[in-house]
DNA sequence: CCGATCGCCGAAAACGTTTTCAGAAACGTA
DNA sequence: TACGTTTCTGAAAACGTTTTCGGCGATCGG
């Protein structure tokens, strides 16, 4: 009597409530419902009965201090509000069942010292693995070779070949809206795009000029047009194009805020989108794709899908099937209104 | 000598190795680290000397376990992708030290069962709090009231007044943006916004009215302008209005989208801006307020700061010090040059 | 010089699990 | 019936801390 009346008390309940339910050890407990096969069939469905019956939730710290693993991983971000981050950030929690795993989110900020911090809380905290996801696309320092947990890197590669990095394919992308500008007819194509200091430019480049070789062709301007990743630039340097090169019949722009700029002008001189000039953005950043006159065809950088594969990754590393090296995962073409064939 | 041996294993260290190359017992180590009083200053000198040569850092899932305590809050959230998550995120995140508290991110994308099963496994984790973020800012549904921790719920409101809400102050938004247009000098000013299916656009077209009363105003265009948060509709909107009225010297738009497509609508007319019609937007959503032509004054929605006050609510509620009802913070005029005196 | 007080330290219990190992019960076989 | 095998169960140790409480030596007041 006392003894129900006792447990009954608000207390959390406890392995040792279930089996004192179920008559039973708490050892014989914990094995009927962890599934450990030594225990008859019969006592482990009373136990698990017991269980739901209280509720029992059990004590994850206590089973942590003696499994020596957390079910956590740290995802280090170094740029939140850059739009890059969340969708792999989304991707990646979706890939570790929130009932397996969970993700400790920590902003850097791209400040070196506010990583080292975050990083060492996240170590002291054990989690079992670590996402690391840069703000742009170009290579970062490793965190180094001794950390106790397996570490992926994401959108941003190590500079360690031996850590493993997961980057998306811009020379691919480069390759793909070119590619789709030359099925759709066109002939005089111009590439206009971001700050040259950063190494995704040159790829999405030369993937354009790549492809642009096979058919034998040139770049409309004559030349990369390499500027800033903003609207401003798109602009002044569709109009430089246009008086150069009034008879280009497509852009292809290095990221969507550009790809704005341009359609902006092209509005302005009254040239008609996508009949006279077909534009190509790059990013899907899909605020301004979807919202752009006319909606943005673009270049799909697939981050979520990169995420799960960086989960992917990294639950693999944590079952001891560690990897290395970098690994570039494909992009996709969204097709909108501003491009179309040649009529 | 066995024994500095055995401890020089690669095990993890123990408060057992620093007591013991401290030359005390565990019980004093562990006060001594933990800055209890009833340990001689020459003692505790010892044992932090050996704790950092040691490299010491305490199992946390051994102190949860016995102090009962996560150190982790767990931050849900309906709309990863919107923009209104993350500011607020990112606010929380800085306002707990992440040496003190870390977070838990989940994104429950809107779905009710998703957020539950979410819920069920931070509860599992034995987070020390919740705060809750909403994707649009009107009235959710409470979690309930018997959760075994304290909730916050910032940015959409729960349902339930015992509750403890954090919302921006639409209202007060309207308000300032009219007042700003009026300061300005102008006198015919129009509404455009969006879906009259959100609290806020009616809210923030109270705070503009009330403004206006104040000043024996009408609206320019005899109402406001409902419709949907897109640019494709400022562009609509403000063609119909420039028809009907002609005259309009500002215009205050809803929100940034449907100020650029204002902006768009009125450059095509070759209307100058600011200086033939002044133009507002609301939520200083960057990537569009900065990159407009001409760049947007904006009300920017202090996120960040809404963050940090969810943060410090569920800090005092966490020490026992909980509070409740709906507590507005305010927003603020973010001036550029889409807004200038009339000359 | 003696008893009370005070400051400091350590032994041990507790937190809630998992896992090992030994023993009990049931069963089949000779 | 005796004995080896198989199946199941439970006692106890372990994980690494925090905290209580008793004890010991020193200091102090008388």
């Amino acid at each position: 009597m006392e003894e129900s009346f006792g447990a009954a008390a608000n207390r959390t309940v406890t392995l040792r409530d279930v089996a004192r339910l179920a008559g039973v050890s708490v050892a014989t407990a914990s094995k009927a419902l962890n599934g450990q096969p030594q225990v008859r069939a019969e006592t482990r469905a009373r136990v698990v009965r017991a269980a739901e019956q209280l509720a029992f939730s059990p004590n994850t710290f206590a089973q942590s201090l003696i499994t020596q693993r957390s079910g956590t991983v740290g995802l280090l971000t170094s740029d939140l509000e850059g739009r890059f981050s969340i969708p792999i950030l989304m991707g990646a929690e979706d890939a570790f069942g929130s009932d397996q795993t969970s993700v400790f989110l920590c902003d850097a900020r791209g400040d070196t010292i506010r990583e080292k911090h975050h990083l060492r809380a996240l170590l002291t905290r054990r989690v079992d693995g670590l996402i690391v996801v840069g703000a742009r696309p170009d290579t970062r320092a490793s965190l180094g070779r001794d950390l106790p947990v397996p570490v992926v890197y994401a959108y941003a590669p190590s500079d360690d070949p031996a850590d493993l990095s997961l980057v998306t394919d811009n020379v691919g992308g480069g390759r793909l809206a070119v590619d789709h500008l030359i099925r759709c007819g066109r002939r005089r194509i111009a590439h206009i795009t971001g700050d040259p200091g950063y190494g995704a430019a040159h790829d999405r480049a030369k993937g354009a000029l790549d492809r642009l070789a096979e058919e034998g062709l040139e770049l409309a301007g004559g030349e990369v047009w390499f500027g800033m990743w903003s609207e401003a630039w798109g602009r002044g340097a569709a109009r430089m194009l246009l008086e150069r090169c009034p008879d280009v019949d497509a852009v292809f722009a290095g990221s969507d805020e550009i790809a704005r700029g341009v359609l902006d002008v092209l509005h302005e001189e009254r040239i008609a989108v996508p009949s006279q000039v077909a534009v190509i953005g790059f990013d899907n950043w899909n605020i301004l794709a979807a919202n752009a006159r006319p909606p943005l065809t673009t270049i799909d950088l697939n981050l979520e899908q990169l995420g799960r594969t960086a989960a992917q990754r990294l639950s693999a590393a944590m079952e001891g099937k560690p990897a290395s090296g970098t690994e570039t995962l494909p992009v996709r073409l969204i097709t909108r209104e501003s491009t179309a064939p040649l009529s």
